[in-house]
Order: C-alpha cells, then structure tokens, then sequence
DNA sequence: GATTTTCCGTTGCGTGTGCAACGAGCGCAG
DNA sequence: CTGCGCTCGTTGCACACGCAACGGAAAATC
C-alpha cells in the first residue's frame, strides 16, 4: 500500500462522490423541472446556454458540446424543441453547412418561468446533500467555485 | 444584484461546473470500458460495488440506490451481468421478497481485469480536465476529498 | 481548377432507461 | 386469524440516446 495506491483509491473516491452527487441532484431536477413544466434537464440546459450566448444563438456542434450530447441527440432534441415553438433553426450566412439554432421568445419565457423552479430544486438538492456525511465536503469544495474569480 | 442572487448563480455554475465533469469523465470512461473490456459505466460501477460489498452480495434495492438507477433498470442490469455470468440471483432466507445479487467469480475475474483499465482513464481524464481553466478547481477539490478522514 | 480530405448535420437501427401497473410477501391493527 | 398497508422485484410501454452510414459543403492538396 503506496503513495501511488492511495493517489489511485483517492480519484476512485472523488470520482463515486461526483457521480452519486450528480445523480442526485439531476434526478430532483428532472422531476420536478419534468412535472411542472415539461422540461428535461438537458432541454433546460439548452434553453439556458442559448439565452447565456450574445445573440441567443448557437451553432449545432456547440449546443451538443454544451449539453454533453452526441450530434444525433443533439439534432433530435434541436427538432424536439422546434417543434414545441421553443427555438428556430436558421441557416448560416457564412457557412452553409453550419445551422444556427435560436432562442425563440415563447422559449425565452418559458426558461425564465422555470428558472425559479431550478434554482430552488438545486438549492433544496445541495442542502440535502449536505446533510450526508459523504456527501458534504464535495458540496462544501463547489461553493468555493467562483463564476468569476476575483481579481 | 444583492447577495442572494450570487449565491444562486454560484449554485447554479457549481451545478454547470459539476454536470461538465462528470460527463467528460463518464464519457472517456464508457468509451474506453465498453471497447476493451465489454462493459458500460453502470455495469462496472455495479461489479465494484459488489466487490467492495462483505460477503459481495447485496439485495436489489441497495444496488440500485448505490448505482443510481430505477427498480426495473436495476432488474434488466441484474438480468444482463447474470445472463453473463459475471453475478447470480440468491434468494433471501428471511425475507422471501427479497434478492440478493452475489458476484460470481468470472465477475470478480472481469472487474479486477478492468480496473486497471478504470484508473488509468480516470486519471487521464482528471489530468486533461485539470488543464480546463473552468474545470480545473472542481478537479482540485476532488483531491482535497479523504476517503477515511484522518484522525 | 480538379480532386481528395475534413467537417457539419441528419437518419436507420439497436439498446438502456423511467414510469406505471402488477403480483408476491412482510408487518401491523383489529 | 383476517384484512389492510407497505415494501420488494418484475414487466409493458414509450422514449431518448449513441453508433455507424450518408449527403452536402468547406478546406486542403496537388
């Protein structure tokens, strides 16, 4: 039992406590953001990259980046979305293979409708977690995460 | 912009900063894991739990809670490892509603066959996430968490 | 300028998942 | 002992996903 053992039981530690932390807080989401207002947590996720991005618009291969998906996914959820009258596809001026998917308003509203909602699954969700035992210090380390890190 | 609204985007950038890593490493993990050895994250995550397990036997509900999943994911997981043979179904003496799933020794043979395989992907995950500015704290905070907290 | 290579988004296919409904077994109140 | 509520694991169903293959468009190579 090395240095070298410890360091691999420790990643292998982290990593258990990121995904049940994970899980955790995705599967409160996602039943909530699901029941009261029709959204998947990676469709929230979506709606919420594309009204962060200048322009409320990004491109196919970005929006699957930002979402984790694979392109398939992302070109189903895009179509899932459009179809629902959330975002647009429109054609790149520049690039004509590239397509641009837009923040529609109805799904500008509808993300600011449950943006209220999230937050407080997500808030609700940490606290809990911060009451487990094996959970609380990873729940400690992401407040000290600063959007901005300070000059 | 009072204090409160920063402590809700902090939650909400730790809960991007957190989904961003745990993808990245699911994702290296699932394509390395499936390709050399035939098995997904869950299914490793599964064999490990059962290994960590006295007796490496566990009952249906403390696997599913332990691997994230839902009733009938856990049932059909259980059905592919045992169709398998890497683990088998033992029903419970005391409690005839239960079962208890007991790793089988081809099991035992496979996880530590790709647990080296795991570890070495992790680590070269966490390496290449270290060098993410944005995921480059949470991952050094991973370090900071002790697997038994010293005394 | 023509040809090859690479990139982008879409589609067919197989598969793993959650939800709801179900049967079986334990435990408690009466 | 009997009925009722609850837990446990399983199954039908719909659905979102990844992979591989495809066509179209830009970039690179000659």
């Amino acid at each position: 039992m090395g240095i070298a053992d410890d360091a691999v039981e420790i990643r292998a530690h982290g990593w258990r406590t990121l995904a049940a932390l994970h899980a955790l807080i995705e599967n409160a989401l996602e039943r909530v953001l699901q029941g009261e207002h029709g959204l998947s947590v990676v469709e929230y996720t979506v709606l919420d990259a594309l009204a962060r991005q200048d322009g409320r618009h990004m491109r196919m291969r970005r929006l699957a980046r930002a979402a984790a998906l694979s392109n398939s996914a992302a070109t189903r959820l895009v179509t899932r979305l459009e179809d629902r009258g959330l975002l647009t596809r429109v054609l790149c001026a520049d690039d004509r293979r590239g397509i641009y998917t837009e923040l529609a308003p109805a799904g500008l509203e509808l993300l600011e409708r449950a943006r209220p909602t999230h937050d407080r699954v997500l808030r609700e969700a940490l606290a809990e977690a911060g009451g487990t035992p094996e959970l609380a210090p990873l729940v400690g380390a992401l407040r000290g995460l600063e959007p901005r890190p300070l000059p």
